[in-house]
DNA sequence: GCCGCTTACGCCATTCGTAAGGATC
DNA sequence: GATCCTTACGAATGGCGTAAGCGGC
């Protein structure tokens, strides 16, 4: 059993079976990959894969078993290159983050800034994408982090770690009707308006259904958008009401707009980071989470790396999330 | 990085940093042992081994967690082989129970003879030691069960599997002023005699020594012996009275002998089964676990194996566990 | 007929064993 | 002086790439 065997058979399942794909991605030749796979299930004396003819159909049971220890030891192999790395050079490395828009262009960059300064050979690579492919990301490997507000839940091979709470306000024209208000706005208000915001899935947007389906009132969403600044543009074309997070909001930016406060309308939401269980750490990581989030001192998060699935919340009662 | 080199760093620490007796151990050269320990440490950039000239002087910070990774990537690749070798014949394997000679002696043969009758396949490997040693021995995998009384719970790597509980006898000549009595036992009596039973830390000794204890007395043991066949042959000789296991009693082979009941004397002991968090169990290991204890039913004994070193307990707690 | 896996073969890298060298206790 | 690790070198193994074969879709 050899370690590469192990990953051509994991490259393998994550290719959908195609070994002539997995043998380019890997930039190796498919006929090596075919006698590795060979080989390893002529050692162990089972098929990983089941074949029809000349083309790999299925995993076979046994496969399945085989594949997920194997994924389990890959993880282990990077473990002890982040712990060498940690002890040779603990100021070089690299560190991958994916994550939303929201956070990646309004809450991520003075604490980038800060980190690439301290730490300037640590290579740092950052992916956006939808809450469920940044969660895959880190369930895969690709990355160390996830960032998000929301779909980070499903997937029970990452720990969380809530890093602040926020809520949403909303955002009109100077010339709208509600821009001159004095009292605070009502979510019938605003049920009467066109509204623009984000996509389900994104930003909390699960939240802001709930405020509104729990007075039992329809939303009128005209336009959604990924992302913030999309719905600003709409929000400028006229186009409707919008909502969106609080720290997307630019007072010196956005000083043509109105932003009205609408915490008493909403409840506030939670963005968290998802980090796979099992993962070695290096220090200047443990410092990115406590410039992020001053409350995830290196202890919490080692105890809720360390803690089962169950324990890991109750960690956090006790913290009060600072809010954005 | 290849699995050997992280099985020589595992072996070599294991052997005391000796090399040339790894190398022994593990049937291949010196040199090459030496060579692939030192491609691994340029490939990770970090000195494994402390050398003080050329000696191997101490194991670095850096190696230590290295090789605690590199076993746990090791023990996952002996995981490997059993899923392949559970899926290709699972009645054709081995089994490694290591147990202290009370175990082996009387609650195992029967076990044992219907489960070599059901998998003749399976190639069963027994061994005696004390109860550290045998804990010793499926901490590091040399062996899959550890079965005995004591001393288990010192290894927070094992999971405890409670099996039955029982609780001793006293042995005595039938020409003993206590073989005539009528009245139960009691230990102030049983204090005044020269006593024969087990040495410390087996057997229950424990629980023997805290009842005594516990009244104030203090027992007069003028023989102790690590299993009940050698107390048994010096009660016989008149050297004193005996206390041994319920178990190690057979009324036709003693009946030279009188046994005196003696669980209202001491609290009962239980025998636990210890396996390596993280092992994976054949099918016919389950069968194996559930003879011997038939409430050790393949849900409780993976929920066990899973369930995190704190909350394995309380599984059993609802459980009404055998008496001997 | 195209795509995709397998087999065959040759090159190169790597491993392993033997033998000699040098340091430490 | 005995023990033990390192270096050096030669043999054998094994992984990998190219080219040809062949079975599905």
């Amino acid at each position: 059993m050899k370690l590469q065997q192990l990953r051509y058979i994991r490259e393998v399942k994550r290719h959908n079976l195609n070994v002539s794909a997995t043998a380019q991605s890997l930039f190796t030749s498919q006929p090596g990959i075919s006698k590795q796979i060979r080989l390893l299930e002529d050692e162990l004396g089972v098929e990983i894969f089941a074949r029809s003819g000349k083309h790999l159909t299925r995993v076979t049971p046994a496969g399945e078993s085989i594949i997920d220890l194997a994924g389990q030891v890959l993880r282990l192999t990077d473990n002890i290159k982040g712990v060498a790395q940690e002890h040779s050079d603990e100021r070089c490395g690299s560190m991958a983050i994916a994550t939303t828009h929201t956070q990646a262009r309004y809450a991520l960059p003075p604490v980038i800034t800060e980190f690439t300064h301290q730490y300037p050979d640590v290579a740092l690579h950052m992916q956006q994408g939808t809450p469920r492919q940044i969660a895959q990301m880190v369930s895969e490997g690709q990355a160390d982090f996830a960032i998000a507000t929301e779909s980070l839940e499903l997937f029970t091979d990452l720990v969380l770690l809530p890093c602040y709470r926020w809520n949403r306000c909303v955002l009109v024209p100077r010339d709208h009707p509600l821009a001159h208000r004095d009292a605070p706005l009502t979510l019938e208000e605003l049920a009467e308006h066109a509204l623009v915001t984000y996509v389900f899935g994104f930003t909390g947007r699960s939240q802001l259904d709930d405020a509104f389906n729990a007075q039992g009132l329809v939303p009128n969403v005209v336009l959604t958008a990924a992302d913030a600044d999309v719905i600003k543009t709409y929000v400028r074309l006229g186009m409707g009401v919008g909502i969106v997070a609080d720290m997307a909001v630019d007072e010196t930016l956005d000083d043509d707009l109105v932003a009205l406060k609408a915490d008493h309308l909403f409840a506030s939401s939670t963005t968290r980071i998802g980090i796979r269980r099992g993962t070695f750490m290096r220090g200047y990581m443990y410092d990115f989470l406590t410039r992020f989030a001053p409350h995830l001192t290196r202890d919490l998060v080692d105890a809720a790396l360390t803690a089962g699935p169950r324990h890991e919340k109750s960690l956090f009662d006790s913290i009060r999330l600072p809010e954005y």
